[in-house]
DNA sequence: AGCACGCCGACT
DNA sequence: GTCGGCGTGCTC
């Protein structure tokens, strides 16, 4: 790699640079540089080109070559967008490292790492800001592109290139960005707006006591509104900003009266932004010491990284991980450096980044896939400048430019959602964290309450350095955990529905106590079908070989692979019977049926169907935390980073649907999730129940998840993977052939696995057929390469994409779809 | 990813 | 007779 030479300008060299484009190509290409952009062209920075007839992109510089392209005439660039690189030599090795480790094009990671911002294309939208800075500066022609906004509010690029009659307008643009004056628009939905909630003052008139007097008086024969007012001044001891949810419940008072006090100018009301998930009471103290226990693993950390790159840091739940974090985070950034915490996506809406950033305050920045662009490019541009020291952010944080980075912690290591599924680049961000440190000399702290097998493998053998923190903070108590039999229940006729004998009477309880309940149930995939009772037909998609489930909401039957709906059925098309019944249990059954049992108590449902709706997750959170529904009932979404105050019971309706997943890993998982939901009962000074329904109520499991062993859980694990040849002993990777044509397919998949095998021997399994054989129409198969921990990776990746070159090169081969996912997860 | 080219079915 | 379906190949 080389950055552009000085020229001397009699010369007049002829350069040539190697670009990425932001698409899953093979190759790279190669364009002509034109004399006069000779100088402004580096390595690292973007530049403009059209690619095919009519498509321009901006494109990455990879390199630069005088070596004019043998077989073709190059295409000149049009224009450099940047006036630095915005990409660093670090990010260009890290890419390298997904690439070749992942098997994927680099144009995949281009287009994950880069937010869209800095991907402007001929159809980008622009669109002018709400909000205009104060002070303009701008040269003529973006004054010519303003003044045009006012009148037209969303222009294309193509738009602007006919407006300015010129075709360089995209340094122009990238300057009205960076001005903060035009962004780019967006299809994506925000999904995470910020919760605003309406807030109470006193106006501050009355701080006076004669005006205050005077206000009583007045309000003699307005009892109502003078319950309010008793109400806030009550309240407004502490902090002089109540919520107004919360004054209308201490108070009595309607709606009415708050509304006429607010008219009369009295009351202020105020819409503020609040924590989604705990307002006000949090009891996170800024200012903290670390307990004696924290403090010994604070110091062990330290020492460990003397010697070690990465310390796994198992910390029970409640044993105050993120206190320890913000330390280690504290001391990183002391000297100027940069952190990188990484989270799970769904843990970014938690207090635990409500509490970072109150600490941090302007230093720090959120990333997140699901963000507006406008931001994401901000906090780029803010991480490269060194204005960001530290960043939160879900797995694609991993991609952002940071230049003096010291440390990245990674929480929850053990959540799957690190591993990216679809599309390319199939990368494990924990794992690609601790390459990025590598690159950067940083160190990685990985913390989890139940880490994954490999890691504690990795800690265990010496290849990670260990801190447990297995001391609870604050004297939270562990929850009262108890498993009841489901088949036992069964056989003395105590179920009710879904509901063994002991759960209804906990949930009782919990609502005479007027606590709130949470009920788990396991993936939607065991949701509600229709089933004939003649013939067993069941409804399947059209598109994917799944059988469609019945959504009473709708009256219709979905596909949750691919989005078909049809009508649901009343007479059976194959035998004309009419006996349709409805099988299975997802959380909508289950909520039909608890509201049997408690006809009076308000009921929601936390799942991906009650969550599509615009803002429907927040609704439904916030209304659990205002004590508006009773019982929330959900899938992993409910075990997830949710802390909720009132909570005294968490169900699980049914553990054996986790155990019985059919993967080498489903013990791992459901050791983890239960673990994770009974650590979210009763966290404060009450002592919470966990009550699990199982089948299987004897497995080791579940036993292991009541006595909280994770170390009996580890060994027996290890020694199945061992025996099975699973990791962390083995390497796995899968590759998935995909085809419309099942004869196709079959015929492709083995040619294939043949080929593969005649190369690597017995590492090569399959083809098998994966649990779900189709889906939006096309056949899928799977061939597994299993290799031995110590064998030459590298050398099977080769193989590997050689001999898949090699396949899609036959004519009869060529519409065979190859997905490569390494390290599945 | 898009787009052009090219070869087979149901219609003004 | 033509319009348009999407399978296939190509983009420096």
């Amino acid at each position: 790699m080389q950055f552009a030479p000085s020229l001397n300008f009699e010369e007049r060299e002829t350069l040539f640079v190697e670009v990425i484009l932001p698409l899953s190509l093979a190759i790279n290409y190669t364009y002509r540089i034109p004399f006069e952009l000779n100088e402004r062209v580096a390595i690292g920075k973007r530049v403009v080109v059209q690619f095919g007839k009519h498509k321009i992109y901006t494109a990455l510089v990879k390199n630069i070559t005088k070596q004019p392209p043998e077989f073709y005439e190059a295409k000149y660039i049009i224009d450099v967008v940047d006036e630095n690189p915005v990409l660093t030599e670090k990010q260009f090795q890290f890419w390298n490292w997904i690439t070749s480790y992942y098997l994927c094009n680099e144009g995949d990671v281009m287009a994950a790492a880069l937010p869209t911002g800095l991907k402007l294309a001929s159809e980008t939208i622009i669109v002018l800001r709400d909000e205009l800075p104060n002070e303009l500066n701008l040269t003529t022609k973006e004054t010519l592109i303003v003044e045009f906004l006012h009148k037209k509010p969303r222009m294309a690029i193509d738009e602007v290139v006919e407006l300015l009659g010129q075709k360089t307008v995209y340094p122009i643009i990238n300057s009205l960005i960076g001005k903060e004056v035009i962004y780019i628009a967006e299809e994506v939905i925000e999904k995470y707006k910020p919760l605003l909630k309406s807030f109470i003052t006193l106006n501050p008139l009355y701080k006076e006591q004669e005006n205050l007097r005077q206000l009583f008086a007045a309000l003699e024969k307005a009892p109502k509104q003078l319950d309010a007012l008793l109400a806030y001044l009550k309240l407004a001891k502490l902090n002089p900003s109540i919520a107004k949810q919360q004054l209308l419940e201490e108070s009595g008072s309607g709606q009415a009266a708050f509304k006429s006090l607010i008219e009369k100018d009295i009351f202020i009301q105020q819409k503020m932004q609040v924590s989604r998930l705990l307002d006000g009471e949090d009891e996170f103290e800024v200012n903290f010491a670390l307990s004696t226990a924290q403090e010994v693993a604070f110091n062990a950390i330290n020492t460990q990284f003397i010697e070690k790159d990465v310390v796994l840091l198992h910390g029970i739940t409640a044993s105050g991980k993120t206190q320890l974090y913000i330390k280690l985070i504290e001391k990183a950034i002391a000297n100027g450096g940069q952190v990188l915490f990484l989270l799970p996506e769904i843990a970014l809406t938690t207090q635990i980044v409500e509490r970072i950033k109150r600490y941090f305050g302007d230093k720090i920045g959120v990333y997140h896939s699901k963000f507006n662009d406008n931001e994401r490019v901000e906090i780029w541009n803010k991480v490269l400048n060194g204005a960001y020291q530290v960043v939160l952010g879900a797995r694609s944080a991993v991609f952002l430019p940071f230049i003096n980075l010291k440390l990245i912690v990674v929480d929850e290591e053990h959540e799957s959602s690190y591993k990216q599924h679809e599309p390319a680049p199939r990368y494990q961000a924990r794992d690609a964290a601790i390459v990025l440190a590598h690159f950067h000399q940083a160190k990685v702290v990985l913390g989890s309450a139940t880490p994954s097998i490999e890691s504690f493998y990795n800690a265990e053998n010496g290849k990670y350095g260990f801190v447990t923190l297995n001391e609870r903070f604050g004297g939270v108590q562990l929850p009262l955990q108890e498993v009841v039999s489901i088949a036992e229940e069964t056989k003395r006729k105590k179920m009710t529905s879904y509901f063994t004998s002991v759960l209804i009477d906990d949930m009782s309880a919990a609502l005479e106590n007027k606590e709130q309940i949470i009920l788990f149930q396991n993936r939607r995939g065991y949701a509600t079908i229709l089933i004939c009772a003649t013939c067993g037909y069941a409804p399947k998609c059209v598109n994917c070989d799944v059988s469609l489930t019945f959504h009473k909401t709708s009256g219709k039957l979905h596909c949750h692979y691919c989005g078909y709906h049809q009508n649901s059925l009343t007479i059976c098309p194959a035998c004309g019977s009419v006996h349709i019944e409805q099988k299975g249990f997802g959380t909508e059954r289950i909520e039909e049926e608890l509201s049997l049992i408690f006809p009076d108590v308000k009921i929601a449902r936390l799942d991906l169907d009650s969550t599509r709706t615009k803002n429907g997750m927040q609704q439904i959170i916030s209304d659990f935390q205002d004590k508006k529904t009773q019982i929330l009932i959900g899938t992993q979404m409910v075990a997830k980073g949710l802390d909720f105050d009132n909570v005294s019971l968490i169900g699980v309706i049914n553990a054996d649907t986790l155990l019985n997943y059919p993967d080498f890993r489903a013990f791992e998982r459901s050791y983890q999730l239960l673990a994770q939901v009974a650590g979210r009962a009763g966290r404060r000074d009450k002592q919470g129940k966990v009550c699990i329904q199982a089948y299987n109520d004897t497995h080791r499991i579940i036993k292991q998840v009541i006595a909280n062993d994770y170390a009996q859980m580890y060994t027996d694990e290890l020694a199945e993977r061992k025996q099975f040849n699973y990791p962390p002993f083995t390497r796995l990777i899968f590759i998935n052939v995909k085809h419309k044509d099942a004869n196709v397919l079959n015929h492709a998949a083995m040619q294939l696995a043949n080929a593969l095998r005649a190369q690597l021997g017995n590492r090569i399994l399959g083809p098998e057929q994966p649990l779900i054989a189709r889906i939006r129409n096309y056949y899928i198969k799977q061939i597994i390469i299993k290799t031995e921990k110590n064998a030459d990776i590298k050398k099977v990746k080769l193989v590997l994409k050689d001999t898949i070159k090699a396949f899609n090169a036959q004519k009869e081969f060529k519409s065979v779809i190859t997905q490569i996912d390494v390290d599945p997860y």
